[in-house]
DNA sequence: GTCTATAACTAGATAGAC
DNA sequence: GTCTATCTAGTTATAGAC
């Protein structure tokens, strides 16, 4: 039942669409309490977020909230994984349909810009609440962040060697392109002027600019 | 004696390090609790930072952080209004001393990263404490950004007028821009591989590349 | 300008009934 | 699986002495 990022890169309308059904459709407390501290962290912050406004926007008494998690930070972490794990598995699903470092690249960031506005929340909690959580789980994180980092760059070293990209400094094009991405879910309205696909192939052409692709 | 937006863009290395001789080196009451304040609201986060995590910050006493700011959310409004207005100063400094719309947005993105760089906490905090302000101060902040936005769509659009640059969409490349530069902020170390003149001058190379300045 | 003392309230979390 | 009731500690902010 579950939607996974297989959809993102293929019909990634469709998908969030699906997911905003599944979303609201879903009648499981774990799944209404996560959809809700989603919402609540994003707005409000992880410690701008009471445990009680947590469990209002769910309909149940604080104290219920503990059956489900033992404690308001293993809440946030969930809200970390997922998206994490689904990040690492999509892009190399995303890159795999493509055979030239040019389109390899540019199904990379399609992937990256849809999957930052699909889950658009979840993007930026990952963002802004990384120092929310403990010690411990930021660098569970962080090594999952910098895995992530590191096959972004593993695709512009590829195309560098192929004499398909020209660039002075690939460390440094892959965080700023990383970046210029990633800001998508801080800017990017639904309803809005420009469709999630359309910004997905423009940023790709950005892309393509930025490694001087041949 | 305070330093402003002028020596940012002349001498950025050495303005920084006044800087922090001037942080370290001031012993004003507001001052320390502003400078402890970028550091934990960094750090911490907004909500996450308590009064008495403050005060002992700067050795006194909660109450008497009351005595120099009526409430924790002027300090607050206090670190987002300062940057704000150096950076909308900074930018039309930046600007005027170049000629074309090549060096003029050059001249803009050296600043633009320079300053995230040498305002690194208070600019993370710019850009993750948004929401912690109240909704009267948040749409005054956003106000500021916004004409900050302006600034920077408008050198996009004398390159186009001119021919200096090919943009398909002006909008969505300066946010693009905008969002690749700020996220120096995020992930520059000082003391790291690259100073910070080299990066903003290859920023301001990975700018002329998206903005396809022949 | 900083202190002690404290008011008024909210935080995360638990015990145990149903 | 959700409830009521509650614990302990922490929160922002104020009053008034020095």
């Amino acid at each position: 039942m579950r939607h996974g990022v297989r959809d993102v890169v293929r019909e990634p309308l469709e998908w969030a669409m699906a997911r905003l059904k599944l979303k609201t459709g879903s009648h499981q407390s774990p799944d209404r309490i996560r959809a809700a501290a989603v919402i609540l962290f994003n707005s409000r912050g992880y410690h701008g977020t009471s445990v009680r406004d947590l469990a209002k926007a769910v309909n149940i008494e604080p104290a219920s909230l503990y059956y489900h998690y033992p404690s308001k930070q293993e809440i946030l972490v969930d809200l970390f994984v997922t998206p994490m794990e689904e990040m690492l598995e999509g892009i190399d699903l995303a890159v795999r349909e493509a055979a030239t470092a040019r389109d390899r690249l540019r199904a990379a960031v399609r992937f990256h810009v849809l999957f930052h506005i699909a889950r658009q929340n979840e993007s930026s909690i990952t963002h802004s609440e990384l120092r929310s959580l403990t010690p411990r789980n930021r660098r569970m994180i962080i090594a999952k962040r910098d895995q992530y980092e590191r096959k972004f760059r593993a695709l512009l070293e590829a195309g560098v060697k192929t004499g398909d990209f020209k660039i002075p400094d690939v460390k440094l094009t892959a965080i700023a392109l990383l970046m210029m991405c990633s800001g998508v879910s801080d800017w990017f309205v639904r309803r809005g002027r420009l469709a999630p696909t359309v910004v997905a192939d423009r940023y790709a052409d950005m892309a393509m600019l930025l490694v001087k692709a041949r």
